[in-house]
DNA sequence: TCCGACATGTAATGGGTTACATGATTTT
DNA sequence: AAAATCATGTAACCCATTACATGTCGGA
């Protein structure tokens, strides 16, 4: 399971079940996203397989608080996650799947708004990324270079989601030109079905 | 569940559940996947919600074989699903998340060849969908010009993918660049780590 | 004769989400 | 006084995977 490994990764410094949530929110988003009903018992389970261990602290605010740490073991198992191939999941695509089927509409105008919500999505996400290169840069002008280790990987991973994100906004852009190119030629040529008549010279 | 509406999206001609999982593998291997163990279950559920019915037949081969169809029910819910806003699921890419967290590991050569399996996997990738597209323009020199409704989406999810994994690929490469670029100044500047010296002058 | 393709399923388990349940403390 | 934040959990459910179970038919 990969929740575990990224546990692992996250509990560098010692955290409670809390903390870790916000990490994810803060520094994972754009890789993996977990909730706090699945945090805690994964915890519970790596503390029995000794991977982690636990503490109980004071409370920042409210009551108690279980502070966990990696042990030994726990950091040696997650070299050995790191130390593997790359895990990759087979995505699962519901909004290209919806694309692929939206034929059966008949309706480029639904396959337009579709296309534009999906940019939107796209974009938003694209300006949260560049927003936190764009700390990185303000902070060291040299940057990327001579980033340490650690944050040269996290630089990858930043630019992995941008460079995605970038590629998907393209490509919304290059399939709305082509729909636009269908829409005019509709319009301005025969037109089968009767519909409403535009742009009269 | 977006499986059950794909599922009506392909039973646009009936098919069985074994049928359908070739389907899956043929047309949407790059956007879905699912098992037969899957997919009976979710027929037999599909029919009792009357989105589908069913019907036996020959097999071609073996024993019995069941065709399951769309109703008026099943298509109408279909165009529910098509007319509805993009279904973004968050991703969930363990490998990123193995990248963010391999600083820890202090072996840029891991890194290096974790990148190199990265690109390879998604250079295949590509390759597959490149060989689809191949076959698209080799039947019609004008592809994706005069495309019927239909096949222009099917092109739009295929465009989809292509996008993607070139992008993945030209981050691998932006990324081996900057590693390689850290590994050389270190074996040519100062060597704080005795290690074997190459490149000897 | 055995393998691979055709064909359909069930059971156990895993991983994740949503909803529910509780309670202290600080800010508005 | 109410809302937000800190803090921890449980239970029910959903989706998917893996393993298991069964049987036919055609070709090598």
């Amino acid at each position: 399971m990969s929740l575990e490994h990224i546990l692992l990764g996250l509990l560098r410094e010692p955290a409670s079940g809390y903390d870790l949530k916000k990490l994810f929110e803060e520094r994972l988003s754009h890789i993996w996203r977990a909730e706090l009903s699945q945090i805690y018992p994964t915890l519970k389970r790596l503390e029995r397989r000794g991977l982690v261990d636990s503490r109980e602290a004071a409370a920042r605010r409210g009551s108690g608080r279980r502070l966990y740490a990696l042990t030994k073991a726990g950091r040696q198992e997650l070299h050995v996650w790191l130390s593997g191939p790359p895990q990759f999941a087979d995505e699962r695509m519901a909004w290209v799947a919806q694309l692929y089927f939206m034929g059966e509409l008949e309706d480029l105008d639904q396959t337009m708004r579709f296309l534009g919500s999906v940019r939107a999505h796209f974009a938003a996400k694209l300006a949260a990324l560049s927003a936190i290169q764009r700390m990185w840069t303000a902070a060291d002008p040299r940057y990327p270079r001579d980033l340490p280790v650690e944050d040269l990987h996290v630089h990858f991973a930043l630019r992995k989601g941008m460079c995605s994100l970038a590629a998907h906004i393209e490509w919304c852009d290059e399939s709305v030109a082509e729909l636009t190119a269908r829409l005019e030629a509709r319009s301005s040529g025969t037109s089968r079905e009767p519909g409403a008549a535009e742009e009269a010279p």
